[in-house]
RNA sequence: GUGGGUGUAGCUCAGUUGGUUAGAGCACCAGGUUGUGGCCCUGGUGGUCGGGGGUUCGAGCCCCCUCACUCACCCCA
């Protein structure tokens, strides 16, 4: 405790077992439902230079402001670790001109983002994303096949109770007439309102209408929504994607109050919560943003993707799912040092199998190595002593059960494949 | 960056109005007669009571400072 010299940084965490297991789930659980929709991996490096991160996610932004691990290296360049997994990918595909493959191009990631922030239930430094990114098809379609992959993926690990909820927000057509009512609806009102929400009335106005204090909950009653002020594109590709959600029995609800935090989102949004999480309650948010590719010097071209947070699902599968650690299939109680060396040979070749084998300390007792094979929860237990090694017959024992016997030496593999 | 809460064994926590070598449960290790786990019994390992200073004959308990963790706000996955 207080003798520990090194200790993790504020907001960072070890991921061990059992916990790593679920981790192992959850990752494979998503390659999987995402290889059959298509997408394939993109690595791409933790570190970009800063304005990467500036000019997609947006200048003013609190990420971009005051959370990000920013500083100077070697060669006086401005960098930054990544505080989310959008920006990267996106200039990586314009960067490797991957437009050029055939559209639309999907990809996914899994790994860590930084952000320095204040830690809090379910908010990290160092956290874990799996996020997603398709290019280069505007259609309501793929909007809907996303978010379907993430349905599947959420169910597919067994995760219940969370909800999902969709928006649009607009595109650089109706946006600002949207914002210019808002603020006209709000004007009169800027002085009932929190003092953080009279910053945002300046700074980011949308973000009034998520506010929880209750005097703004109050004062926002009858503020226009934004699915009142869409244009016409805008309308037609939110109205066939709930028609899209619907044929594939996705259940979602409406939620025009649902904001963003960075810049680059245009049309569909769509966030997963969950109420059993605490403040920080989404587990999964994306969108749509079809400007940002143009504006990072590629091809105008539309795209859409979401991002999970690891440490988040993780925490929920805690509380429902069982933690089932992986277990030995095979344990050698050894008695004596030639059965130790004995059960050595042994142990290689059932290996070889993929079994997992565990070899006793010959210097502990008897009842001392079936203790720890119980504790490990072994399969099957093998006792070889010196009688064992002169007959050639192993005494076996199931401890699951209490079942025990003999079986011949050259059998073993033969047994082991009847018993499992 | 702002506010609240908590810091006693690996974990969860007791610790009486400040008073002798600081406890329990769980976990871990080992025994309970020759080579058999789980249940039970016994024993053992393990703590400078977050750190520093102060008050006192005496501080885990009181005061101050500090650090860490935690929850919430801001913001966000």
């Amino acid at each position: 405790m207080s003798s520990q010299q090194y200790k993790t940084l504020k907001g960072m965490q070890d991921i061990l077992p059992p916990d790593i297991f679920l981790w192992q789930k959850v990752e494979q659980t998503a390659r999987q439902i995402f290889s059959t929709y298509g997408f394939q991996e993109i690595r791409t490096p933790v570190m970009e230079s800063t304005s990467v991160f500036s000019r997609s996610i947006g200048e003013s932004t609190d990420i971009v402001e005051k959370e990000m691990y920013t500083f100077t290296d070697k060669g006086d360049r401005s960098v930054s670790l990544r505080p989310e997994g959008t920006a990267s990918v996106v200039r990586s595909y314009v960067e490797n001109h991957l437009d050029k493959l055939p559209a639309p191009q999907k990809f996914y990631y899994a790994g860590p983002m930084f952000r320095y922030e204040r830690p809090q239930s379910g908010r990290f430094r160092q956290f874990y994303q799996i996020g997603v990114e398709a290019f280069a098809d505007s259609s309501p379609r793929m909007d809907a096949e996303v978010i379907a992959m993430l349905e599947r993926l959420l169910s597919g690990i067994g995760l219940e109770g969370v909800s999902f909820q969709i928006n649009s927000i607009g595109c650089g057509q109706c946006r600002p007439g949207y914002r210019d009512a808002l603020l006209s609806f709000f004007s009169e009102k800027k002085e009932d309102l929190c003092d953080d929400c009279k910053r945002r009335y300046d700074k980011n106005p949308l973000r009034i209408l998520d506010c929880k204090a209750s005097t703004c909950r109050q004062q926002r009653q009858g503020a226009p929504r934004i699915t009142d002020h869409l244009c016409e594109g805008c309308r037609t590709h939110f109205e066939k994607l709930q028609t899209l959600l619907s044929l594939l029995q996705i259940s979602y609800s409406l939620n025009p109050e649902m904001v963003r935090g960075l810049d680059y989102y245009t049309r569909t949004t769509f966030e997963v919560t969950s109420q059993s999480l605490g403040a920080q309650n989404a587990v999964a948010a994306g969108g749509r943003y079809d400007r940002l590719v143009k504006e990072f010097g590629g091809p105008e071209t539309p795209a859409i993707g979401f991002a999970l947070g690891m440490e988040r699902v993780i925490e929920l599968l805690k509380l429902t799912a069982l933690r089932s650690a992986p277990s030995p299939s095979v344990f050698f109680a050894v008695l004596g040092d030639a059965a130790g060396s004995a059960c050595l040979v042994l142990a290689e070749q059932l290996r070889k199998q993929g079994r997992w084998v565990e070899v006793g300390d010959a210097a502990s007792s008897l009842k001392s190595q079936m203790r720890r094979a119980d504790r490990m929860a072994v399969r099957h237990v093998f006792i070889m002593g010196d009688d064992e090694l002169r007959s050639g017959m192993l005494k076996w024992k199931n401890l699951a059960g209490a079942a025990q016997g003999e079986v011949k030496l050259s059998d073993m593999e033969l047994f082991l494949a009847g018993q499992s």
